[in-house]
This record gives C-alpha cells, structure tokens and sequence, in this order.
DNA sequence: TTGGTGATGCAC
DNA sequence: TGCATCACCAAA
C-alpha cells in the first residue's frame, strides 16, 4: 500500500502529495488524516496522510519512517476543505492543514551530531562532544571547526547527522496510587505495620476500604499527610504509583451555576421557528438574526444548539477574540454543562491542546471559540453560530487569509445544517446578502425585560473648545460622571486608541482633509509633512490653516489610554478608576480579574479600549461615555464609517441593561456625521441605506469584491515597479468591467525596512481571476525566494488595508 | 523550506 | 591548488 502525503514544506514544488510505502507493522494505522514522518531528501520531516493508493507512478518510494497518530488528526472533511482553502486562498495546502490545528501539533525539529565509534577524533571536535555521545548540531556550528573535518569523519563512518521530527505535543500527567496487592495481602500488611506507624496505616485502611485507582494528591490531603508515609508502601509493593494522563480544564474547579431555557419572547419564537425547522430538516440555510443590543440573540442561540443536541448532532459558535469574556463563558457552561469546549487565544498552547482533543474524541458537543474554532474537528455538526458577525477578526490577516463565515458556509453545505450570522450591526456584505434574500432575515427589535436603549447624547468638541474647554473630557460628560459617582453607580469610559496622529482636523471646524477622489480621510506623514490617499496616489501639502475655516488650530490627532487616565484622575481626584488596555491586560487571567473587580464594585470607572465595547454586563453601570468617536471615523479606510457606527452602537449597549436606565455620551466634532447621528438614535436601516449609496458611488463592498495585492521590496523603486506591471498585468487580463487602482504607496509605507506599494482590483464578477494571480505569483517565484527579495502578498476580500 | 552539489572566486 | 561561499535544484 502507497500513502499520499502532503509534506511539512511549504513551497511552490512541494505543494503536492509525495508517494510512500506503508511498512507492514503500520498497516491498518495509516490512513487518510494520520501524521506521519518520512524521509524527505537527507532529513526527516512532518507530513500529513491525505490519501491510500494502490500503486504509485513513481519507482522509487520509500518508507514511512514512523506515524504519530492512533486517531486520524484530520477527518476527510477536513482534508477536503483544506484543499478547498488552499485554492481560495491561493495558499500552500500544508498551511492550510497547519492552519486548522492547534499550535502544538506542528512538527520540531532537531539536527543532531552523533558520535558513533569509541576511537578519538579530531581533537577539537572531541572537545565540543566533550565526552557527549550526541550534540546539537548547532554546538558545532558555533565551534567554528570546519566542514572538513566533519564530512572527513562522516567519511570514516565515525559521526554521523541525525535528524529528529519532535511532536510539541505535551499531555498533562498525574501521579496517581492504587492497591498492587488483593485486599487480603493489605490486611496482612496492616497487621505486620508498626503501631507508630500511624499515616502508613491510614493510607492502607483508606484502601481497604476502597481499592479503586485515586489522585495522589488528593489522597495525600484526604489523609493530612506527606509522601514520606506513602512512599515505604509504594517500596513494598503493598500499593503502586503510576502517572495518567490528565486532560488541562482551563476553567477546571469552578462551578457554574446552571440555567435552564428562558421562555421565548414572541419575536424570539418568531425568529427561531425557521431555524430549528432548519435544523430538523438538515437543509443548508445561512440566516442573519438582526437583534438589538440586549434582544436576547444568545438566547436564541442556546435555544437553537439544545434542538441540535438533542438530535445527537454538535454545534460550533463562534465569538470575536475579545467577545470571550468570562460572562460569555459562564452562559454556556451553564448551559451546557461539561458538553462544551472553549477555544480561544487566552488559552496557554497545552489548554488548548486539550480542549481540541475533547472535541476529537467526542466528549464535548458543543465548542465555543474565536476564529479558528470554526475548523472544531467534529463529525455530525448541526449548526453553525457567528456573534458579533460583522466582526473583523474573523478575517484571518496573515498567511492563509481566510474569512471564518466563509468556511462557515463550506462546511455548512457539507454538512446539510444552517449557518446563523448574528448581530445588532452587521455588516454590509451581510445585510445586503439579507435584503437580496439571499440570506433569511429574522430581527429582534426590542430589548429584553422592556428595557429601551439609553438616551444618547452627542456633544459637540468644537463648541467645547469655543467655551474655552481643552481637556478631552467635555463639561456634560465631567458633570454626569460626577453624578454617577455620588449614586455610588458606575461609569464605563471608551476611547479608540486606533487612528493615533494620523488623520488631520481643524479643531474649529472639524473639517477633516479628504481625498477628493475618494471620500477617505487623508493620512498625514510626518517625515514629508505631508497629506496622502492610500487608495489612489493623490497627496497634497499640509495645510498650514483650515481650508474651510481659515483657522490655524488645524492638526493630527490621537490620544492614549494612559494619557487619558491621568487626566481623568485629576480631574476628578476622588475616581477610583480602572484601566484596561493591551498593557494591563497582557499578562494571563489579568483581563479577566479588572473585570471581576469592576463588577464587584471596587472601581467607579473602567476605562478602556476595544477590548471594553463587547458583551459587558454589569447592571450598576448607568453611564457610557464616547471620549472620542472621530477616532475611527478617520482612518483610511473604506469601512471607517461603518465601524464607527457598529462600535457606537456596542458601546451604547453597555449602559442600562438592567433595571436602571442608562445613559450614554459621545463626544466628537462632528456630530453631523450620518454614521454618529444615526447611531445615537440606533437607526441602523437608515445608515444601511445611507452607507450603500457611498459604497455605490465609490465602488466598494457589497456593490464589487475586492482583491489587494500588495507588493514590497527593500528598495523602492523596485517596490513600485513590480506594483506597476502587476497592476497592468491584471488590468489587461480582466474584463472591461474590473477597475484596477495603482500603484499606490500602503499606508504602511515601510514596514522593517521594506517599501510596500498596492495594487487593489474592485471588480463584480471576474471567474478568471486567481489563475491570473497565480500566473503572477508563478512569474515572481524566483525574485520572491530570495531573502531580500520581492514579496507579493494577496488578499482576496481584504478586511485590514494598511 | 532545507540541504547537497557544483560553480565561482579568493588567497596562497 | 585548496578552501569557502553562493546560487540552484530536488525532495517520493
């Protein structure tokens, strides 16, 4: 028997399965999905079993050299889609299959020199072994003997290079102690013990009493005692210590309170009805449930994965990285009990590692993780849940740029079950698809427990600082914090550390310097003092006053959280505040405990980044205040509108979810803006339409796709120039109705000392296109293998466009 | 991607 | 001529 393998490089020429013969004792283990290791060329390496054949058609195969899985890693599906992935992606099929997998199933590699005879060599190389039989290859790298010598041994067949393929795959282990004798023998044993020996002879009672296998730990507490006593025992057979595999449970020892099934609202039974009839019907369906923040969205959802439960089947729900709160985690354990598992980047490599086994060897039904939840090696899924749909991490920004509602949908038609994207703000892709009927609309347009949505106010910067105010905190929002405080009611504060000093207002005004050909704010460089578009090449100089107002207090803008923090605490001095940012969240768990201490009520303020803006519940908090909601509106970016809207809206939802009303306060300097007008009065439709006729004019999603190149070299020229004939290149070959923009400097314009240029391609339909991508990608091989060579990188449907 | 191989170039 | 470095190519 032959195995096809898809080999741990990754390269153009290797991007295809490579022949094996099945050694006889491993006939039967391999198949389809096992990893292996094989020979490949003088080393040994990782590869994946993707299919058996009969016979090869090439003449020489060798042998696989070992394999590392009982169970295969891969299911047939999954192998499936990674080929699927690799060619919508346009990446290597080995990443697409690493892609998938938890970090720690990735291959290690170890070149090691072996000295295989007992006779002297040359005597430096004696002396890096120094007495060693085996060493790291690269001791002797760094000893700086020469090849010579090595190769002169290895000739002499006295060294030898050995190659080790290490799994990095550790499992957890337990001691664990169990009688070794019957029953009878320990009650000898107790007989012939000592009487001082008291803890040796509370140790074999407890297992007279109960023989089976337990924690050794555990026992060690039970009977307030230490190893010394367990130790003799162990020494004389009477009992045994062995080590078991423990699988990690990241939120091992809590309880969680269990909830049952609320009874639906009516316009929650009216918008689950289609999707459990869905469900029992094993049809494919993608469904957008459109609710309001606070509509109960998670309800339906638990609702709707029970229905999947109870048909024996499995769901997976996906969440946003920083939507992964505890709360979140608590809902559905509750639930669901030990039927869940949960994936996501808090996790350390081994818990996750575990949490993924629980759902290949089918202890868990349900998984609840960010992104790359969505490859959950499950057999029978059921259904598929997306929150927060309109999420930007769901997109994958590196290598295999994958979007997860995408392979939601490819696995879903696999599988016969329905696809649920759900959001308050969904994105325009989505909601377009939604409106077409393409994807089935069910809304949810009001809250829970009759709660409204808080009153929002918008205060306008400009007229602050008219009154003399130049602090980043307005007098409204200064004076209702205030209030809040004296209630003993707390205060959730919002800033957007993003579009730091990089867009350009008039603090009069609030003109923003726009690209004319455009409708995207101009990004200002420093070096150049400078205005640039990173859509088209069009620059200007900076101003030196307000091209609308004629006033000289036009300049970039940006603030930090730290800076805000101090400024806040002097102004109120009595403020106990919280801050959660990248920094104070960084180390494990720490997220998880500034927000058990805000809830507790240990903090009047929590004041934050993204980070703060999902799936917070805490009914004390009657004041979100926007500190500045321009921040985002202004980056260069197509969507800048539509995030703005989409985290306003979020972030407004914090407030008043409980029996005290809410209130929220956006500061900004344009109030005017539809995407800040509308979200304050949470009229979503009206900013769909208002969005769609902009994305129309401009040519953008949902009216064309869009596909970004982009192109670096360390020297500039050649950047740009590969940029040009790439943006010929695919001008000439698509169809008249394909718009294609460049060369156009990123807005990163260097990045470690490579110039990066773009070429982006907004087109309707265009079937051709990735063989042309391919063609160009084909065409720079060589130039791209290179250190410093060229990189081409392409994003089909491109989220991040710096 | 890695490592062996043959070509090339430099110092003696 | 000997040795180090480099570009190239194959990997089952």
């Amino acid at each position: 028997m032959i195995a096809n393998v898809i080999v741990d490089v990754a390269s153009q020429n290797t991007n295809r399965p490579f022949d094996y013969e099945i050694p006889e004792k491993f006939e039967g283990i391999v198949q389809p999905g096992v990893r292996v290791i094989v020979p490949f060329g003088p080393r040994k390496i990782l590869g994946y079993v993707i299919s058996l054949s009969e016979t090869s058609s090439f003449s020489s195969v060798k042998k696989i050299t070992d394999v590392l899985d009982v169970i295969p890693t891969l299911t047939q599906e999954l192998l499936h889609l990674g080929k699927w992935l690799s060619n919508y992606t346009l990446s290597y099929y080995i990443s697409c299959l690493q892609v998938m997998l938890p970090q720690v199933m990735k291959a290690k590699y170890r070149k090691e020199l072996w000295k295989l005879s007992d006779e002297p060599l040359d005597s430096a190389l004696d002396a890096v072994f120094d007495g060693r039989g085996v060493m790291d290859f690269e001791e002797f790298e760094q000893s700086g003997i020469s090849y010579h010598i090595l190769r002169k041994h290895m000739n002499e067949g006295e060294v030898d290079v050995h190659y080790e393929v290490k799994s990095r795959e550790t499992k957890k282990l337990k001691a664990v102690v169990a009688p070794a004798v019957s029953p009878i023998d320990m009650e000898e044993k107790l007989e012939d013990l000592p009487p001082q020996a008291k803890k040796q002879r509370a140790i074999v009672e407890y297992f007279l009493q109960q023989p089976e296998p337990l924690d050794k730990k555990r026992l060690l507490d039970h009977l307030q005692t230490t190893p010394a006593a367990l130790k003799p025992l162990v020494e004389q057979n009477v009992l045994k210590e062995y080590k078991q595999e423990v699988f990690r449970d990241p939120y091992g020892g809590r309880e969680f309170k269990r909830t049952t099934p609320f009874t639906l609202t009516d316009e929650q039974e009216t918008a689950i009805r289609p999707i459990l009839s869905t469900i029992e019907k094993q049809e494919h369906d993608v469904f957008l449930l459109h609710g309001v923040t606070g509509s109960g969205k998670t309800e339906v959802y638990m609702q709707s994965i029970q229905q999947v439960l109870d048909k024996g089947e499995e769901a997976i729900m996906l969440v946003p990285e920083i939507a992964l709160t505890p709360q979140m985690v608590e809902r559905f354990k509750g639930r669901f009990g030990s039927k869940v598992a949960v994936l996501h980047s808090a996790l350390s490599a081994g818990e996750k590692y575990d949490e993924w086994r629980k759902i290949q060897r089918q202890e868990v039904q349900v998984v609840v993780g960010a992104r790359s939840a969505i490859f959950a090696p499950f057999t029978n899924l059921g259904l598929i849940i997306i929150d927060e749909e309109h999420e930007t991490s769901y997109k994958q920004e590196d290598r295999t740029r994958y979007h997860a509602r995408d392979v939601a949908v490819q696995r879903a038609k696999t599988h016969h079950c329905p696809v649920v994207l759900g959001s308050a703000t969904p994105s325009l892709e989505t909601y377009a698809r939604a409106a077409k009927g393409n994807y089935q609309l069910l809304t949810l347009s009001k809250r829970m427990n009759e709660a409204v949505m808080p009153e929002v106010e918008l205060v306008d910067m400009r007229e602050e600082l008219h009154s003399g105010n130049r602090s980043m905190f307005s007098i409204p929002l200064k004076e209702k914090i205030e209030e809040r405080l004296a209630r003993k009611e707390q205060v959730v504060l919002f800033l957007n550390r993003r579009g730091y000093s990089t867009f350009v207002m008039c603090r009069d005004c609030g003109h923003v310097s726009e690209c004319p050909h455009c409708d995207i704010a101009l990004t200002y460089h420093k070096r150049q003092n400078r205005l640039k578009c990173h859509y088209c090449s069009h620059e200007e100089p900076m101003p030196e006053k307000c091209p609308e107002c004629e006033s000289k207090t036009i300049r970039y803008f940006g603030t930090g959280t730290q800076k805000v923090e101090e400024a806040l605490q002097e102004l109120i001095p009595e403020a106990r505040i919280i801050r959660m940012d990248v920094d104070t969240t960084r180390r494990k768990g720490a997220h998880e405990r500034l927000l058990t201490q805000f809830g507790e009520g240990k903090a009047d303020i929590l004041l934050g980044t993204q980070m703060i803006a999902k799936g917070l519940d805490f009914g004390n908090v009657t004041l979100v205040g926007v500190l500045a909601a321009d921040a985002m509106l202004n980056l260069p970016d197509f969507r800048a509108s539509e995030k703005t809207f989409q985290l306003l809206t979020q972030v407004s939802g914090r407030a008043g979810r409980h029996e005290k009303s809410g209130e929220v306060v956006v500061q900004t300097y344009t109030p005017e803006h539809y995407s800040i007008e509308l979200a304050s009065t949470y009229d979503y439709e009206q900013f769909f339409q208002e969005e769609m006729k902009l994305r129309k004019a401009f040519r953008y999603p949902p009216y064309y796709y869009l596909t970004l190149f982009t192109i670096s070299h360390p020297n500039q020229l050649k950047a740009e120039e590969a940029t040009r004939k790439i943006t010929m290149f695919m001008q000439q070959k698509l169809s008249g109705q394909a718009h294609v923009l460049g060369p156009t400097p990123s807005a990163l314009a260097r990045i470690n000392n490579r110039y990066r240029y773009q070429c982006m391609v907004k087109y309707k339909k265009e079937p051709e296109q990735r063989k042309f991508v391919e063609r160009i990608l084909h065409y720079y091989e060589d130039e791209m293998k290179q250190e410093n060579g060229l990189q081409i990188t392409v994003d089909f449907q491109p989220y991040q466009l710096m």
